[in-house]
DNA sequence: ATTCATAATTATGAATTCAGAATCTGTACA
DNA sequence: TGTACAGATTCTGAATTCATAATTATGAAT
């Protein structure tokens, strides 16, 4: 992970390390390698990440303010829990900023991005029987959707309220028929942007949203 | 600034040298004693604050991931200049997510909260001629009706975005006699929270922000 | 005089050191 | 047996040191 700092022909890093090492981070948290509640003991990460405890805790202030950690004062940095209220709200802000996003994208973009998303939705279509492969388009679709819009700050915003949730636990739990549901969805999503109907598509897409909150998941 | 490291009955911080040091910053930078796109110089700043620049380095860390700062590697931290298109897009978002609260707190607020935002709007009838009475008691109605919405995230995002339309030149200047159409569309909001009309809030919240920019202003 | 190469300086990024707070251990005592 | 205290240990927060990259200054050559 140093990637280079002790090794003699060192090539220069392209990233700051306290970056590298927020990755890592996230990662490890996001896969639940790090418990939720539980304290961040810097000493054994340093040790496993095989770097000084400098970049390591600028890493943890960035990823406190991104809301993943707490620091509590002379007592370290602790990983985020997130309550069910939490998650709940983090995801009205979710379903909120997305579905907004998309009308922008209905009402402002270009033919060609939209047959982009065309393409993207079909990629969907074929996923379906693969649960990993449905997951992984979804996310891609969203993702378009944003980039489209060019909101430089809904991006942001998006991207971390995104990681927030899946600090939830059984947030890829989806009911039996929430995937063929979701796809439906989508294709009702995509008829809208189509048609460039953008109160349609803030409406759909909320009620997306809302379809998958109560089937508890986060991406769909 | 320090508080108390270097002196020798150090009554012991209640909040983190770095925390701290973040604040100061935010102030200086809003206050544009530091100028958008200028380098942060570490040393001088380490002087004038009397500290060393480990807390200040985890401070630039902070802002950088609240956007006020952009950290370019081995080159430091520079203020972060917004580009009008930046500020609309902050702007946009300001009035999605505030809009969005308006509305909440119109369909699920207590009366006693509507009538404590009722007070926050006379407050804002009687300020008027004096127009930093008038921002204040703006700021704190908007403040208000996030708080009563309650949503944690949504609170902290929009005081990340406030703060960074503060990073706009004129984000003050309004043309003439906009504060007295500010008043009249806070009027108008008043009275659709207190008849619980949440789309119409949602609406009028929304008009309000477009109104706002156009006088390219940020807080009204 | 201008430009290019090279040396000196400065600043960043990261490791290390240091001071003091929090926690743990073990013992004395009720 | 349980509790409170003293000391040792561990850990955090912050300062300092160190290595290297970037910048500036110096000087030679055209």
């Amino acid at each position: 992970m140093p990637a280079h700092p002790a090794n003699p022909a060192a090539p220069l890093a392209s990233t700051a390390l306290y970056e590298q090492v927020a990755d890592q981070l996230r990662q490890r948290i996001l896969a639940r390698e790090m418990e939720p509640g539980s304290w961040v003991d810097e000493l054994k990460l340093c040790g496993e990440l095989g770097i000084s405890r400098t970049p390591l805790r600028e890493a943890l202030k960035v990823l406190a303010a991104e809301g993943l950690v707490t620091m509590k004062l002379r007592r370290g940095a602790y990983v985020t829990e997130m309550s069910e209220r939490d998650v709940r709200e983090a995801y009205q802000l979710l379903a909120l900023l997305e579905s907004d996003a998309a009308a922008e994208v209905a009402a402002r973009a270009t033919d060609a991005q939209l047959t982009e998303l065309g393409h993207l939705h079909r990629a969907l279509e074929e996923a379906l029987p693969d649960r990993d492969a449905f997951f992984a388009a979804n996310e891609q679709f969203h993702l378009r959707v944003l980039e489209i819009d060019g909101n430089r700050w809904r991006l942001q915003i998006v991207g971390d309220l995104r990681r927030l949730m899946k600090l939830n636990r059984h947030h890829s739990l989806f009911r039996e028929g929430r995937l063929e549901e979701s796809l439906l969805e989508h294709r009702a999503i995509m008829q809208a942007l189509l048609s460039r109907d953008a109160p349609a598509c803030r409406q759909l897409v909320q009620t997306h949203f809302s379809n998958g909150l109560s089937a508890t998941q986060t991406a769909s």
